[in-house]
DNA sequence: GAGTGTCTCAATCGCCCGTTTCAAACCAAC
DNA sequence: GTTGGTTTGAAACGGGCGATTGAGACACTC
């Protein structure tokens, strides 16, 4: 019998059939990020990965071991290209080199906003975090964890600076909370959105926008 | 054959067997409410709802149609429960007897967030709402026209006066969407902000100070 | 008591889900 | 060419889901 523990231990079939493209592993773990991140763990099922994958149900448990397993590959994975693939919002510079904590909130929040507003896997990481919170998985506590608490930990720390106040006042927590919350909405909320601000574009400009928006909120100049 | 057509036009079942509590439709009416407001539409199976309301599988077909009709008049009910139930959050007086629009901003605020930190029925019907706007359903758009979109213009009619600006301008419309965002995230992130946040309470007191939080955004004086 | 309409119940249907099976195909090593 | 491990494919399994069935219980009328 050929179990799981039979396949190979390091990842040397990423790029294996040159003529056949991308190995079935890689092309499910592209698949599967694509659609994890626009319908959360819940809305897809093992056969849409598989059908647009363009490979048999069982490679999925052959590869993985299961759909939850596939799913935190997935996240792994979709982090992984994250930091691979160009950032959908231009960097920040200054002449100094050093940036205020001004600049470093507006870096923040334009990063998660631009990145929910990215088709492309760019953006599949914060999609598929975003759509935890929401819809969350058996791993939902090892996934905020790893993925979430320290993003917004950061965030806090900025808002403190930004604020001039303790980072664990509610204050700055219900800022931080409110900011999220702004992102998991424009991610989670987009058919609603689209329904009810027809002339609302996801795009970078929107990015931008909504970015300064929350910014003025803190009393930052746009 | 007894079918759909058959049961009493008229809701005149509603308390009819004093010995056996309230009857079987509106049993189920209550506990729909409860569950689809705190787990959504797709959380939720009828074989739930029938154990909660103590019936069978079969009275959900026999009385409503379908688990997407039960989810309707659920909907419906809990928006009746919701004028009637007493209010969780305290109502505001002024000497004059008008608001002015920072009132009419924090009480629309404060409802909402009550709303969403209450347990009982009273908050069953924004809890709904919140969740479709997450984890839509095939009555989307019908539920977005019905119940979101005139709740969402009232509030932008309303931060046009706060801010002196156009009811259709960006900024408007983006103060709202945050407002939305923030209450849909207290709504339906509640795990994750636990997890998080482990000294948050979802009681009154946080629904006022994050009012409170919410108008100090806007430059309303707290 | 017979008849009728209303409601409930256990059982079952068909469907989709994640998972498993097992034979066939593949492929490098000898 | 043969061998043996690796990967794929078609089919099926068990389970939960929403929906349906048909018999029975109940209340009411005549």
């Amino acid at each position: 019998m050929t179990t799981l523990e039979n396949r190979p231990t390091v990842e040397v079939s990423a790029e294996s059939n040159s003529d056949k493209g991308p190995g079935t592993r890689r092309r499910l773990l592209d698949t599967a990020s694509r659609l994890f991140a626009g319908k959360g763990y819940r809305g897809v099922s093992v056969r849409d990965i598989c059908d647009q994958a363009c490979t048999n149900i069982a490679a999925v448990n052959y590869h993985f071991g299961g759909k939850d397993k596939l799913y935190q590959a997935a996240l792994a994975h979709a982090r992984q290209r994250a930091v691979t693939e160009p950032d959908p919002c231009p960097p920040i510079h200054t002449a100094s080199g050093r940036l205020t904590p001004e600049l470093k909130l507006r870096r923040h929040l334009r990063a998660m906003l631009g990145r929910v507003f990215t088709q492309g896997p760019a953006g599949w990481y914060l999609q598929m975090v975003m759509r935890e919170l929401v819809d969350p998985t058996p791993t939902l506590k090892q996934t905020l964890d790893e993925n979430i608490a320290p993003h917004q930990r950061r965030l806090e720390a900025i808002l403190a600076q930004v604020l001039k106040d303790d980072a664990d006042s509610d204050r700055v927590k219900d800022t931080a909370a409110m900011m999220l919350g702004t992102v998991v909405y424009y991610q989670n909320c987009q058919p609603a959105i689209e329904h009810m601000r027809p002339d609302f574009t996801f795009d970078q400009p929107a990015a931008e926008r909504i970015t300064n928006h929350l910014l003025g909120m803190v009393g930052c100049a746009t």
